[in-house]
DNA sequence: AAGAGTTCTGAATCGCTGT
DNA sequence: GACAGCGATTCAGAACTCT
């Protein structure tokens, strides 16, 4: 079954991405942006083993499991795919990560046919310092910005907008803001954080102001705790989340009815 | 014939990088700084400056011309063979480009079994502006930092000149310094730029600071101008160059004499 | 000589229309 | 499809010109 484009607006599927991307016409959205799970490869016991922090906040989710780089390339693939089908020529992508999933996201999409139009840094003004000081601290996370393929026409761009983010007078791909924290950070039934790499508001407001139009719709085939919808809401676009975890979507739910 | 290590020491290597390297003994370099080709794929068309009646001198270079991703994967995989092959156990390796390549390059290396220390942002404070508008200015290169395997053990790392470079109190990743311009550009015998895009000196003497010690050997298989082995004996390591382009050579001889 | 104003350029995947 | 031509609009920093 196909859904409509009009039946899509505004809702929040719990899913497989997969399986409900292939519900979705072809070019019926215009705008995506993706969290995907950042493969940390994170050696949690060498961490224990210091006996500093139980988990000095590693990601140790279990969406974040994958067995080798190509199982990750084959999921991350899958889902590109999919994006890719039901952009509409005009549409444009965003996908978010660190060093450790950045560059295979990068070379898929190339690979895939998108046209990168920007990487994007985010620098964040509070990183989680690196106490072991034998490398630098990661203070940034990385977005690229692409389109279906090259010489794809029409995608949106406030410059003006863009121009407010940048460190430059222009808007340049350098963004300066703090992780997401205190009251925006959900929490759980149990108090403790619902996500553990939530999105800040504020970096989505970009993302959408700069690349999106009033009344386009936005989709997030891995929504999480739905920042992506929750922000395009406010905005006066409309969106499209889709997510595995059930503990997720009534965080979402609960946060879009807020 | 393979050369021997006290051989190689403060040589400018005139020759095909891949050829060069395979005479290098194994594990016989302590750092290794590659600025390769970034394989921009700009438009047949020359960007006007529309106030003045000048052309943009984009990087049309030969050294830059690649069939395909394909191609240039196969560049890159073959030169970073050798490089790995060549690196000490406690040796790390530094890669440069733009978001026209540097996705490749990342990927290829975690694929080929390298591990990323971090990736390291240079910010431009005086980057070339996008005169459309249609996007956002790219200010920024990436550097990845890397070590020869999972689990390698004793690369160098200067964490206290590492605080002085990064932009918060620790020494993290984003670097923010101009472009290589003024009397440091090396000019050609016509009087013009000798080489399109040559990395400046402060760049090469915060990597080479950071990540390796007095006396180490400093590899650049595709030295350009030379910046490296230039800082790279100013900071009291020695040097190891390979440079295919004559002219570049010459460039880089009498930079080293003067 | 010093200072003010002008020109030039940098790793750029940058437009739209009409023929 | 390709190509020519029009035209909208950008910035830091070094080099250069003029006073």
């Amino acid at each position: 079954m196909t859904l409509t484009v009009a039946g899509i607006r505004n809702q929040v599927i719990q899913g497989d991405c997969l399986v409900e991307l292939a519900k979705l016409p072809d070019e019926c959205v215009d705008l995506i942006f993706i969290d995907p799970p950042y493969f940390l490869q994170l050696p949690g016991k060498k961490l224990l083993r210091w006996n500093v922090r139980s988990e000095v906040d590693g990601v140790d989710d279990e969406w974040d499991k994958f067995d080798s780089f190509e199982d990750y390339d084959r999921f991350i693939r899958g889902l590109l795919i999919e994006c890719r089908r039901v952009m509409k020529s005009t549409a444009s992508i965003w996908v978010i990560g660190t060093y450790h999933n950045i560059f295979r996201l990068g070379a898929l999409m190339q690979d895939m046919g998108f046209w990168i139009l920007n990487d994007v840094h985010w620098v964040k003004t509070n990183p989680m310092p690196n106490w072991l000081g034998v490398r630098f601290t990661n203070a940034t996370e990385t977005l690229i910005w692409a389109v279906r393929e090259q010489g794809a026409k029409g995608h949106a761009f406030d410059k003006q907008a863009a121009r407010e983010f940048g460190m430059g007078k222009i808007g340049d791909n350098v963004w300066v803001l703090p992780i997401c924290g205190g009251s925006q950070r959900l929490k759980g039934p149990d108090g403790l954080k619902l996500h553990s790499t939530q999105k800040p508001v504020e970096l989505l407001r970009r993302v959408i102001l700069c690349s999106s139009r009033p009344g386009d719709l936005v989709l997030d085939p891995v929504a999480g705790t739905g920042t992506t919808g929750f922000v395009a809401a406010s905005l006066g676009r409309d969106y499209l989340m889709i997510e595995a975890n059930a503990k997720y979507v009534a965080g979402i739910r609960e946060r879009l009815s807020s």
